[in-house]
DNA sequence: AGGTGTCTAGACACAACTGTCCAGGGACGG
DNA sequence: CCGTCCCTGGACAGTTGTGTCTAGACACCT
C-alpha cells in the first residue's frame, strides 16, 4: 500500500475532494471529470483507485456512519445532571471530527433520491433518536416526555444545519442555557457551561 | 388562455407532474424526458409551455414562497396564550395547502447547490424566524429566550420533514402537550388542544 | 541496464439530455 | 368547408458525462 513517489494523487486525495465538493454538488451528481479537474489530474486516475463513481459514494458513506457513533457514544455516559447529559452530545456539534455536519446534510440528500441510501439514513435516525430518548429516560422523564425532548433536541439540530444558520461559535455557546432551559426545564450551573465552554476552546482550531 | 379541446396536457399538468416528481428527483435534476413520459407525451410539448427547464423551476420557486407567507400569517393573529399562537403556526403543519412540506425539502436542497437560490432560501428562513421570534417576544419573553424558542419551534420543524418522520396525525397531535409544555413553559388547556384538532380534523380530507 | 509494478494521459465508443426545427392534426370561426 | 391557430410528434445536432483500453512515464530492485 505504498505510494510510489512519483504518485501525484491518492486515494485519499480523491475522497477529500469529494467531501469538498459536497458544498457545491449533491453526492449523487459527483462527477470525475470536475473532481479530477480540481486535483490537476486526469479522470483515468480516478479508476486507477475506484472500480466506479458508486464505489466512491460507498466509501463517503461508510465515513458518514461515523457521526451516529460519536452520538451514540455520548447518551451512553453517565451524568450527573441531564443538562451535563445533554451538554455531552452537544459536543457532537461542536467538533467537526465527531459529527461531519455537511456530510450529514448530504448523505440524507442523497436518500431522498436513492433508497438504499434512504434505508440507512432512517436507520441512523432511529438509532440516534433511541439514544437520545434513552438519555432523557435515564434521567427519569416519562417515555413520551422523553421521546418530545429527544425529537427538539436532534431534529432541531438537524433543522440547524439544514437552514445553515452561520453565527460564530461564542454567539452560539451563549445561547446554551436557554436551549438547555427549554429541552430538560433546568437550568444548567455556570460550572456545567464553564467546562463546556472549555471544550469548545480545545477544539476551536479546526 | 383557453385550451383547445384536443389539448391533451396543459402547462398546469406539467407543474403538477414536477411537483410529484420531486420525491424522487432534485428540482435541479428534473428532466423534461422523464416528465414527458409521465404525462404520456412528447417532450416537445413542454417546450410550448416554457421556455426551458429553468422556466419549470422558477415556477416551483414561487410556489414555494408561499410557505412562508402561511407561517409569517398566523405569526400575526393576535393570541391570548402563547400556547394558542403557537397552535396557530402548528396549522401550517397541518395543512399541505397551507405548507408543502415536500416542495419546502426540495427547494431548500435545491439551495445547497445553486447561490440563488440559497439567498432566496436565506430569505424566506429570516422571515420565519423574525416572524417566530416576534410572536414569543409579544407574549412576554425576552429577546435572546423568544429566539431560541423560535428557532426550537422552526428548526425542530425543519428537521422533522428533513428526518422524514412518517406517523399518523392522531399521534402527532398526541405529542402536542410535550412540545408546547417545551417550547413556551406553558401548559396547553383542554380548550386549546380540543379546538386545534377541530382544525386538523376539518382539513384531514387531503 | 533491464525488468517490474504503479500510476497517468489521451483516445474511443456509448449513453443520456438538451433545445430547435418543421411538418402536420384537431377544433373552431367565418 | 376552408383557413387559422394551438398544440404535438419525430428528427437533428450539440453537449456532457461515463467506463475502457493502450501506451508510456517514473521509481525502485537486482
Amino acid at each position: 500500500m505504498v505510494q510510489p513517489a512519483h504518485t501525484k494523487v491518492t486515494r485519499d486525495d480523491w475522497i477529500a475532494a469529494a467531501l469538498d465538493a459536497l458544498d457545491e454538488v449533491a453526492i449523487d451528481e459527483l462527477r470525475v471529470l470536475s473532481l479530477a479537474e480540481g486535483l490537476s489530474i486526469s479522470r483515468s486516475s480516478f479508476y486507477w483507485y475506484f472500480d466506479d463513481l458508486p464505489a466512491l459514494q460507498g466509501e463517503l458513506l461508510s465515513l458518514w456512519e461515523r457521526n451516529t457513533a460519536s452520538i451514540v457514544e455520548r447518551t451512553e455516559r453517565t451524568a450527573a445532571t441531564i443538562t451535563t447529559a445533554c451538554l455531552g452530545v452537544f459536543e457532537c456539534w461542536a467538533d467537526e471530527s465527531l459529527y461531519d455536519a455537511r456530510l450529514d446534510l448530504a448523505v440524507r440528500d442523497w436518500g431522498r433520491r436513492d433508497a438504499d441510501v434512504a434505508a440507512r439514513v432512517r436507520v441512523a435516525d432511529d438509532r440516534r433518536l433511541d439514544a437520545v430518548a434513552s438519555m432523557f429516560a435515564s434521567h427519569g422523564f416519562e417515555a413520551d416526555d422523553a421521546l418530545v425532548r429527544a425529537r427538539l433536541l436532534y431534529h432541531s439540530q438537524v433543522g440547524y444545519y439544514a437552514v445553515g444558520v452561520d453565527e460564530p461559535m461564542d454567539v452560539r455557546v451563549g445561547y446554551l442555557p436557554y436551549y438547555l432551559q427549554s429541552m430538560t426545564g433546568e437550568v444548567p450551573t455556570p460550572d456545567e457551561l464553564a467546562s463546556f465552554a472549555a471544550f469548545v476552546e480545545s477544539v476551536e482550531p479546526r
